[in-house]
DNA sequence: AGCACGCCGACT
DNA sequence: GTCGGCGTGCTC
């Protein structure tokens, strides 16, 4: 049997993924002598377009040639074994038709970089060519120029020379005229770190003839030593690495170099790893209390996805090792996954003393070369449990039988840019029926959706209500600011009681954390007279007064200006300042409490290189009795000595802009609330509103998540929100934003109707919110010049009618359920 | 993602 | 007239 190309059916042909942004697979041709070598899974060298040269992934492999074009041949096989699994090629794929994206931009995500090799051009002079420098063109006389200095030009050098972008049509010419080269250098990025080692000559290993060598070596004492110091180093190693041996022996190479002359040592190459291992032997142990057991169990009788909603220091992380320690036994592995890589150092101690040197960590803050490592072990299975951040779910796992999601409420395991702009617990309970494996979110303030998907018996709810090891919850009380105004008793703004318990935490030398959810000193300035109040140029949003810089701020754009002192609309001078942020909270405390130490944390007092670090370790260390912010104390502060907590204003938080999200306004204050009262004694926490009868606060004081929830759910509903749809967000380029905007707004209305459609186009303030949930985004381009709103509703019209063809997709901007799988 | 091709404005 | 800007389409 033959085709028409004249080859026999026998011939093998790839289809393999680039990493890059392509929606087709690409079909290659083996040459016969590597027919035996080919295997899903394994990195191929392909050549693709021009001259470029990358590494793909071989796909599929089959018989079929192509009928249209002929394929080429591939130029390399890199790996001698796959480095992904086929379970995790079908991982890429439902991550790139979830997302709508293409494979070759998953393989970008889920590879590390030292894995995925793209060639780059260079140019070199030829030799063989006179050159007449007369006749070149300034430009091509600059390249001439410097490739006499230095041989050899990387092209991305060459615009840099040149000082301009297009470079292609130059080189082009020289090359036509015979003066340069063109080479395409494909590099292995990997480089295995290698060790020099020292091994004792095997005719020395009896103890007779090493005994005659001591002897013969007796006149030269350093040598002797060092062969004592070897001796001694390889009862507890195998391998001697000759750094190693010199500096535990304290004696100069040129002994050992003198010891290799005389063959009786020698010294060889070995790869040796980067990662760092802390072999820390304690191993520590504990017993679950009885509600962990609990948790514990149910976790382990039921098939389904556990959602295990346990409150601050319910002791979740004692659950999650002793399943970890049960998936290990069974032989399989376990991936835990954290929201950011701050989290992973406290996280990563805690488990070494439990599973040692069996836990790898992976995330961002690793190198290439180590990130291949990680990804190596994972491979071969010397891994058994995997901590890291999102990107953790590509590892090649051998046989995953446990995923731990931990903050699974968090919004940074949602990747927005740039593509595929996956949700790593979404994907991550993809993956899981992939490899069957157990999955637990844990949360203290479980998102939306999983708990909607836990009321609903889809995933097993899971409640660990009481703090561990016998810590209370903390006592949370409110101050009715009506009630405090009413009766004169309030001060600047705290009311009596916060007053009464910060001077009581500051009296017993406890900290204290206030939280205000507004930078600056004054969120609003306002003319007395007319009633004009600063807008920022661009936003439509009041400027903030901040004291520290005398300026007025914008805080969705940046945008600041000189602070005014007349009013610009109707030149009065009474201008006020409304409302109050972290600055003027600073500023009062000062004046109730002079003698307090009092710091501030938010984006400005933290913007400097290290100051958010000297900030936690001035709190750590007692420097600080107060502590005001923003949000950013809403995480990760545990300290034990901080016993009180103080929320100035809880309605700030109430009606959070986040699609009118309650959920957030709840987290934020619940994890606030948690940061009181650790270990000794129990936390106190006062939130000062003047809607003491908001359900939010309500549920919050009486630790009722099902409240908020309840309600929560209801409003999504009814407006259509996320995470109940599917989000695809649209960019619209158009220099006139203002045209685009109104046009999507329409458009909106028009398709309200017939769509559950919400949100369309560039309305900024709301899209920098959404990025949580949306799973691509689709870019229209609109031409220059002159635009209506109809044509960029016809535009945008079409465009929606595309999306909504797709496949699953059944309505266009906002599609789908809560169910990713 | 590159890179070629092709169409237009501003320079020798 | 062409050099080089950018929009469009193809790469096995």
């Amino acid at each position: 049997m033959s085709d028409h190309t004249g080859h026999t059916s026998s011939t093998i042909f790839l289809d393999v993924i680039l990493p890059l942004a392509i929606a087709k697979t690409y079909t290659y041709r083996v040459p016969a002598e590597w027919n035996a070598e080919v295997a899903v899974g394994k990195r191929v060298v392909v050549q693709f377009g021009k001259n470029k040269i990358y590494s793909a992934l071989i796909s599929t492999i089959h018989h079929s040639a192509p009928v249209h074009y002929e394929a080429k041949y591939i130029l390399n096989i890199l790996d001698s074994s796959p480095i992904i699994s086929p379970v995790q090629l079908e991982f890429w794929k439902w991550v790139s038709a979830y997302y709508m994206c293409n494979l070759g931009e998953v393989m970008n995500a889920a590879l590390p970089t030292a894995l995925k090799l793209t060639s780059e051009t260079s140019i070199i002079l030829n030799k063989e060519t006179e050159i007449d420098k007369n006749e070149l063109t300034d430009k091509e006389y600059l390249i001439v120029e410097a490739l006499e200095m230095q041989s050899r030009i990387m092209m991305s050098d060459v615009s840099k020379i040149l000082e301009q972008k297009t470079v292609y049509p130059i080189i082009r010419n020289l090359l036509e005229k015979k003066i340069v080269w063109v080479e395409e250098e494909l590099e292995e990025r990997y480089k295995p770190r290698k060790a020099v080692f020292i091994k004792l000559n095997e005719e020395y290993n009896d103890a007779g003839s090493l005994k005659i060598l001591f002897e013969e070596l007796e006149r030269s004492p350093k040598q002797v030593d060092l062969l004592q110091k070897f001796i001694q180093l390889r009862k507890s190693n195998i391998d001697i690495e000759k750094k190693i041996l010199l500096e535990e022996s304290g004696i100069g190479a040129s002994v050992l170099t003198t010891l290799i002359k005389k063959e009786i040592f020698y010294s060889y190459e070995k790869n040796v790893s980067r990662l760092k291992i802390d072999e820390s032997d304690l191993l520590e142990t504990f017993e679950l209390s009885t509600s962990q057991q609990q948790a514990y169990d149910m976790i382990d009788a039921s098939d389904k996805i556990s959602l295990l909603h346990g409150v601050t220091s319910s002791g979740k992380t004692q659950v999650y090792i002793r399943q970890i320690e049960s998936v290990i036994q069974q032989g399989k592995q376990a991936l835990f996954l954290l929201p950011e890589i701050a989290l992973t150092t406290q996280i990563i101690n805690r488990l070494r003393k439990y599973f040692g040197t069996d836990i790898g960590v992976y995330h961002s803050k690793f190198n290439d070369n180590e990130r291949v490592e990680v990804w190596n072990k994972a491979l071969d299975g010397t891994y058994k449990v995997i901590l890291g951040t999102r990107s953790s779910v590509f590892l090649p796992f051998k046989n995953l039988g446990l995923i731990v999601i931990d903050e699974e409420h968090e919004g940074s395991y949602k990747q927005y840019d740039p593509a595929p702009r996956y949700n790593a617990r979404d994907s991550a309970i993809f993956l899981s029926t992939l490899y069957s494996s157990k999955v637990i979110l844990g949360s203290a303030t479980p998102s939306m959706e999983s708990y909607f998907n836990a009321k609903g018996g889809k995933y097993q709810l899971v409640e660990l209500k009481e703090r561990f090891g016998g810590i209370q919850l903390p006592e949370i009380m409110i101050s009715d600011l009506k009630e405090e105004i009413k009766r004169k008793k309030i001060e600047s703004n705290f009311s009596s009681i916060m007053i009464a318990r910060i001077t009581e935490a500051l009296e017993n030398k406890e900290q204290i954390i206030l939280f205000q959810n507004r930078r600056g000193y004054a969120p609003l300035l306002m003319c007395n007279t007319c009633g004009y109040t600063s807008k920022c140029v661009n936003c439509d949003v009041s400027l903030t007064y901040h004291k520290l810089s005398h300026d007025m701020h914008c805080h969705y754009c940046g945008y600041h200006q000189k602070m005014i002192k007349i009013c610009p609309a109707c030149g009065g001078s009474h201008l006020e300042m409304k409302g109050f942020g972290t600055e003027k909270i600073e500023d009062d405390l000062l004046s109730i409490f002079p003698s307090a130490r009092i710091a501030r944390m938010d984006l400005d007092s933290t913007r400097a290189k290290n100051a958010y670090i000297n900030l936690l370790a001035d709190l750590e260390d007692k420097k600080i009795d107060i502590l005001v912010g923003t949000q950013m104390v809403a995480k990760g502060l545990d300290f034990d000595n901080v016993s009180m907590i103080g929320i100035i204003n809880a309605d700030t938080l109430l009606n959070y802009p986040d699609f009118r999200s309650y959920e957030r306004s709840f987290q934020l204050m619940e994890q606030v609330s948690g940061r009181a009262g650790r270990r000794s004694k129990q936390g106190k926490v006062i939130i000062q509103t003047y809607q003491p009868e908001h359900y939010i606060i309500r549920s919050v004081i009486q630790h009722n998540y099902d409240l908020m929830y309840q309600t929560e759910l209801a409003e999504r509903k009814q407006f259509h929100y996320p995470p109940f749809y599917r989000l695809i967000k649209i960019d619209v380029k158009h220099k006139d934003q203002n045209t685009v905007q109104n046009a999507a707004r329409a458009l909106a209305r028009e398709l309200k109707q017939e769509l559950p459609l919400r949100i369309l186009g560039p309305e900024f303030p709301m899209i920098s919110r959404i990025r949580n949930y949306y799973i691509n985004t689709i870019t229209v381009k609109i031409g220059k010049g002159e635009i209506s709103a109809q044509k960029v509703k016809d535009i945008l019209r079409k465009k929606i009618e595309l999306i909504n063809g797709q496949k699953e997709f059944k309505s266009a901007i906002i599609v789908c359920d809560v169910d990713p799988v």
